[in-house]
DNA sequence: ATGTTC
């Protein structure tokens, strides 16, 4: 057990368990939270979590966890591993279930006084036009060499599809696109589930939702990225669907060989890993990538719909949506980071934690290279969403990375045993929020009260200093499986 | 998260 006590408070927002805690800690673990949310960190595995990611192999700096946290499969979501290339491992559980998870968010000049009135019309089109659900599939049925081109193409393949603008790809996250995927580490049957399912939402806390720009902390950031107070902005949060599911359950089952031949000591199970150079980590990072850029591909096509959706409502003169950014919240990427005074290769792996990279990255477009790196953050249904900015701080304190959402507190099994869904649904819409679910059950285990505080978790990481804030949104609309 | 127990 972990407590407390453990924790060395290094200021307000920002603790750490020293290596001291456990012989076997090769680095210590750091906490990004303010009291509360520490305590809450205490009551699943979380913490637990992280102190085990910390005595893998070839792990260097530290281990962070963000705010956001809560217990996942080997690794807590919201937590960022970084480890030594070569040297260090790569693990399918520090990545999650969903490869390139992520939130694209596109904004408009369209004033919430004037489409009150359409946004229920709105809310229903989105339902039409984006399918979602369980195993839901698509519109666009790839063939083999289509789902290939997908993997190695990424959002490029959407632009030669007629799906994308050219600004789309330059603001989203790698340009939309990963170098090195090899479908062929995929398997069949990944390929198979893949298929059918581009252009979809899926289920569970993906979401499609229109927003009210409510708040502008940075004025001259938010014009930029033409974000406008009293404006509608549209976020989408979905992943890689069953193609990423498989190819990590595929590689969860195959690299537990690879721990025995490599005589990795594992702390649990679920951190099955490779050493990142072997034959057998360089597939998973080969597969990895095909579901990453088959993500980019997806969120792409649901903005395409989304857009035509717009249009359908509002008429093609006035419905203009423009891409903020697009990024990624699961994904392991080999990036250089400074670590005591020294430049290292890295694998820095975030689950359930975005990059943050600050001003002059020059990844970004160049209208955002002065700003940093957009960081987005969807909050629990019903209540408000954060636009961020990543900060040069960032890089020493965290590789690079912040916070992904609000975090859940209460388990989906006790969240759809206590909350009823229709009536969620009812009082969320009594706040003029129109909602469409497949799923009131699925509704139910997204509830807010299931959620932190999502102002609370981006107060943290701004007074952290590892982004900073640019505006806040509030839901109108939002569309679920 | 997930053709929600291949």
């Amino acid at each position: 057990m972990v407590s407390k006590e453990d924790f060395r408070r290094i200021n307000d927002y920002l603790w750490e368990i020293p290596t001291s805690f456990h012989p076997k800690m090769q680095v210590p673990v750091w906490i990004f939270a303010d009291e509360e949310i520490l305590e809450d960190a205490l009551d699943d595995l979380s913490i637990i979590q992280a102190v085990n990611v910390a005595r893998l192999p070839g792990l260097v700096g530290h281990v962070v966890v963000m705010p956001d946290v809560h217990q996942g499969y080997g690794m807590p979501i919201g937590g960022v591993m970084a480890t030594r290339v070569p040297g260090g491992i790569i693990s399918p559980g520090a990545v999650g279930y969903d490869i390139n998870c992520g939130v694209r968010v596109l904004t408009s000049t369209i004033k919430y006084e004037n489409a009150k009135p359409y946004l229920s019309d709105l809310a229903s089109v989105l339902y039409r036009n984006c399918p979602s659900g369980v195993g839901e599939k698509g519109s666009i049925p790839l063939t083999n060499e289509e789902l290939d081109q997908v993997c190695q193409q990424g959002a490029n393949w959407t632009l030669t599809q007629g799906y994308a603008e050219a600004e789309d790809l330059q603001r989203t996250e790698e340009f939309g696109c990963l170098a090195g995927a090899d479908p062929d580490a995929a398997s069949k049957r990944a390929k198979e589930r893949g298929k059918g399912q581009l252009g979809t939402l899926g289920a569970g806390n993906h979401f499609l939702e229109v927003d009210i720009v409510e708040e502008v902390f940075d004025q001259e950031a938010a014009e930029v990225m033409g974000l406008h107070t009293g404006c509608l902005a549209v976020q989408i949060h979905c992943g890689s669907r069953g193609f990423g599911h498989q190819i990590c359950t595929d590689y969860v089952q195959n690299l537990q060989f690879a721990v025995i031949r490599y005589g990795i000591d594992l702390p649990d199970r679920e951190l099955v890993c490779a050493p990142i150079e072997s034959p057998e980590g360089q597939g998973y990072l080969a597969a990895m990538k095909s579901a990453a850029n088959y993500a980019f591909a997806n969120r792409q096509v649901l903005a395409w719909h989304t857009r035509r959706s717009f249009q359908e409502v509002f008429g093609k003169q006035d419905s203009t949506l423009r891409q903020v950014y697009d990024i990624a919240h699961n994904m392991a990427k080999i990036e250089t980071h400074e670590v005591d005074g020294e430049n290292l290769t890295v694998c820095v792996h975030r689950k359930g934690a975005t990059r943050a990279f600050g001003p002059g990255f020059a990844g970004l477009p160049t209208e955002y290279r002065p700003l940093g790196q957009p960081v987005l953050v969807p909050g629990s249904m019903g209540t408000h969403s954060w636009i961020l900015l990543g900060t040069s701080a960032s890089d020493r304190l965290s590789f690079g990375s912040s916070c992904h959402g609000a975090g859940r507190v209460m388990s989906r099994h006790k969240a759809k045993r206590e909350i009823k869904g229709d009536r969620l649904k009812g009082e969320l819409e009594h706040e003029g929020i129109s909602i469409r679910a497949g799923s009131m059950s699925g509704l139910a285990e997204e509830a807010p009260q299931a959620y932190k505080d999502v102002s609370r978790v981006v107060n943290v990481v701004s007074q952290a200093g590892i982004a900073r804030k640019v505006a806040r949104l509030h839901p109108v609309a939002v569309v679920k499986g």
